[in-house]
DNA sequence: GATACCATTTTGGGATACCAAGCCGGTATC
DNA sequence: GATACCGGCTTGGTATCCCAAAATGGTATC
């Protein structure tokens, strides 16, 4: 693999592992001394993860994008009109059996894994729906608007419970899909998303002083 | 202005302006001399012109991107789901006054106004109604998608009488919204953009053999 | 005449040198 | 002691150089 793609990847996975703290200060220098490229690459990570909305200028000069609860609650608007469209044409396709695979993906995860693999099945299941809808563009917007997310999804607090009601929902909307009612989907989906956001902005809302202390900005809706 | 932002604004418009054809070999070393910039920026400009789907990759080197009637058809799909969400958030607005300045803007195209700028009003059209929602990503992902319709669009063969029509739609889109009424807004809206999509594609597909004639690449649903 | 092969050129990717602007610290003056 | 000013240092922006790989074109061979 290129140096080019290999930066931009390692830098991607250090922000969206929270490696290097949400509105800390980047230099293009310490990215090129930390990854042994130059700045070359280093430049062409920075302007793609620019526009995933990793990073973003401060001036003159580059920051690790903050949270933004007042951009999460916009992203689930976003997310429910495209995610919602993906589904209302994967309902529409005679060919489903993307479902199963999704549904086999979910199933995957019990008591004995990891968290971050929860963390990425949850977001992989949006990603793959959209996918199912063969819309490119649909798919795309899902899966960046699942990346702007995974930082302050994996930030929020959740309990047991709380996966589990949203593996149940993830199962729920499969369901539907598979019997072809999109209109249920639909709601399904909807509801799913607008609960996520609530509980998402309460937590990181309640939390902030504790996600400040790590060093970790947030800045309020 | 930086020569970086200069060289992408340049080469932007000369892609849309069809001054480039869709499926033109795009050297670094042309873009160089053309605009009197260095590679950096040349470089820096290529990269974002990707991500807005102007420019792509063709294995090692650049290509303006070709007009894929099979794109064309899924970014209406991708502008339905956009597009009526916004409006539908416009419509929940109290303060509807956006309205009034997109229909001054519609009004000031006449009889003597020059084709480049009815076609850039009617994108303005859309990518306006959007903003006024007042969510950042939906607004983004219309003007998005209005831009890589843009140079097709704008190659579609029009005749006076669609062009009337569509202005029409768009004045009965503003006047639902302005009454509040959500769903009928979106009825009209998608009506819009599905009538707008099939008679872009079938006048591409009609008139293929011109634009093959003229150079430029059109790759078939 | 077609084709395979080799030299040359071209091209994008990467590295580095240079510059101007902004930031920071120190110092001198009041 | 506070503040204004100055100089060096850091940083991103730009230009240029080098390299490997791929395209190109010409030639020799069959």
């Amino acid at each position: 693999m290129s140096q080019m793609q290999n930066v931009e990847k390692q830098l991607r996975e250090m922000i969206l592992g929270l490696e290097v703290g949400p509105g800390e200060r980047l230099t293009e220098r310490w990215i090129e001394s930390r990854f042994g490229a130059s700045r070359t690459p280093v430049r062409a990570a920075l302007l793609r993860l620019e526009t995933e909305g990793l990073v973003c200028r401060d001036g003159r000069g580059w920051t690790v994008s903050p949270i933004n609860l007042a951009e999460l609650e916009q992203i689930a608007v976003y997310r429910e009109a495209v995610e919602v469209a993906a589904l209302r044409l994967t309902c529409a396709l005679e060919d489903r059996s993307a479902v199963d695979i999704i549904e086999a993906m979910l199933d995957s995860c019990d008591a004995g894994t990891p968290r971050e693999e929860w963390h990425r099945v949850g977001m992989d299941f949006h990603i793959e729906l959209a996918r199912a809808s063969g819309n490119e563009f649909l798919f795309r917007a899902v899966r960046d608007a699942m990346t702007r997310l995974s930082r302050a999804r994996w930030l929020e607090v959740r309990d047991e419970a709380a996966l589990g009601r949203a593996w149940a929902e993830h199962h729920a909307i499969l369901e539907a899909v598979r019997a072809g009612d999109a209109a249920e989907a639909a709601r399904r989906l909807s509801a799913h998303i607008v609960g996520s956001r609530d509980r998402l902005v309460t937590s990181l809302h309640n939390d902030r002083r504790g996600l400040r202390a790590r060093g970790f900005a947030v800045v309020a809706a």
